[in-house]
DNA sequence: TAAAAATACTCCATAGGTATTTTAT
DNA sequence: ATAAAATACCTATGGAGTATTTTTA
């Protein structure tokens, strides 16, 4: 049996004549009736009592028919399906990111993104990076976006921008009355981390030349679950810290601590798209990847490839 | 796309593995890779994210994939069916067959055919000749048990036996005494007929070489819609008449007239099974005629081929 | 006699095979 | 290094064609 043997006997069926119906499957009229012959022999049964005058359908026939032309609806429905779905910013993309960029990210972006592309439809996550790893490879997100991320095998990235880091201090902080804040300022100052886990945390760590803030006791216990109860600490004089340029942003208008730029090399983390590299949308991905870096304010430099 | 390019991909999702799905489909790895690469193509999606490590259906072959196994799902409904219907018994024979006939015959081969064929289902249309003829073209009956039918286009015959006629009259009619019964004593003999249409009201008349009775006036008027108003005018002593063997032998117990059998030469009508020539289902009405001749009375004979 | 299905045959597209390569872990 | 999918290339089945025959109304 076959896809094709089904389209015949349908059309047999509602030509009542073999001559006719190989018309309508563009075929000849030898060829029809043998597969229709192939297909009687096959199934044992007589689909059509035929004279050269008369085509009729037998009772067993016409019970197959009615299974033949649900078949052959679903057929249809799955050639729709594929041609709703060839282009690749159709059906949804499953967006995950680190909670460090995304409140501050996401509203730059989802507005224009519409915009450009209103019928792209967007699921969001937002995990720890390697909560995003283990998701992408699981293929339960489609792309995550990430800092700092090294390439790992089966994915591929794309890099977005590189994003400075600001330091975050009470105003009557020593820092906050230096002109240029140098790297060499940051070592060892009392320096409030996230939690474990968020990849800021380590980053911000690297940025202070402090090795293994655990083993320095005291301090190690005290880590912020979210940027937001971070700048609580900082205000509430627990220390200083380090802030992403795009939470910086909101936050200075937010809070009464002082945000100074840090313009040294390295004192900024990279931002990229990471993405199964059998994923087969990349021009979604192209396609968000270009949105964001269009939006994004002057003190964040965009990556050229 | 094709049933079998569909079957490759539930295996393939059902095993997360080419070279198993290969295997369970009776092909090799590059045969299932090459079918489903192509109808990928076709179809102008990816329908698995494929590693060397890792098989994943895409959202869209999700989709697809469901429609898919509905799809196989009903070609092993329509293998089913034809399987069960490889036997020419199974599904309902559809039998017509003239008032004359049935309500005597049919009582004698009923229980012996279900005993013989406890599967087959009957199921029975009581018409005219004419009518049942015209059923048997439109494929709305499948056999029709006629009498002293010609040959006609496009169906086929089958005789099955030589029923003799009976003369019925008032027991004290002149040829209740007569010994033996003569063709010529049933010249122009007070004849009643059954109504127009009944095969039998046209066989009686050429037994008792009647040419056109409508054109001789007075009695044409008087016809009986049945055999059993036919007896009961005759015993009311509106005249005498033919009636065939099989009824004769229910008639005889039921009622006070005479019956008496006539065994010159063509004074019988002779019982063919008819169907349409192109009918598939032929071995159920072998079986049917069996059942008939082996269950006739001794006074009718069959008709050996 | 004419119309339609069946048959006979030839051809070629493609599903299927084996051997090998590529790729990613 | 290994496992698995992809590629290359060959083979052969069977679907499609044309020409012709058979059938029957």
């Amino acid at each position: 049996m076959n896809l094709r043997d089904l389209k015949y006997i349908i059309a047999v069926a509602e030509t009542q004549h073999f001559g006719h119906a190989a018309e309508r499957c563009f075929v000849s009229q030898p060829t029809l009736s043998g597969q229709i012959k192939k297909l009687e022999e096959e199934l044992g049964i007589t689909i059509f009592e035929r004279t050269n005058r008369s085509v009729e359908i037998t009772p067993i026939g016409e019970a197959i028919l009615i299974h033949a032309r649900q078949i052959m609806e679903r057929t249809d429905v799955i050639k729709q399906l594929a041609l709703a779905h060839q282009d690749p910013l159709a059906g949804p993309l499953h967006i995950g990111i680190i909670p460090t960029l995304s409140p501050y990210l996401m509203p730059l972006i989802l507005a224009p993104l519409k915009a450009h592309y209103p019928q792209i439809k967007l699921v969001l996550s937002e995990e720890l990076s390697d909560t995003l790893l283990k998701r992408l490879h699981h293929h339960e997100i489609d792309v995550a976006l990430l800092a700092n991320k090294e390439k790992e095998a089966g994915l591929e990235s794309h890099p977005l921008f590189n994003e400075p880091f600001w330091l975050a201090c009470l105003p009557d902080h020593p820092l906050n009355h230096k002109k240029n804040i140098k790297a060499k300022d940051l070592d060892s100052i009392d320096l409030l981390l996230l939690s474990e886990g968020h990849c800021l945390a380590q980053q911000a760590m690297e940025v202070c030349h402090i090795k293994e803030r655990s083993e320095q006791g005291d301090m190690a216990d005290l880590r912020a679950a979210s940027l937001e109860t971070l700048l609580q600490l900082v205000e509430a004089g627990f220390g200083c810290t380090l802030v992403p340029a795009l939470a910086a942003r909101i936050a200075s208008a937010k809070t009464n601590i002082a945000l100074r730029p840090l313009t040294f090399p390295n004192a900024h983390r990279s931002v990229s798209l990471a993405y199964r590299n059998t994923f087969p949308r990349k021009p979604a991905l192209e396609a968000l990847a270009n949105v964001i870096r269009s939006q994004l304010p002057v003190d964040v430099s965009v990556i050229s490839l």
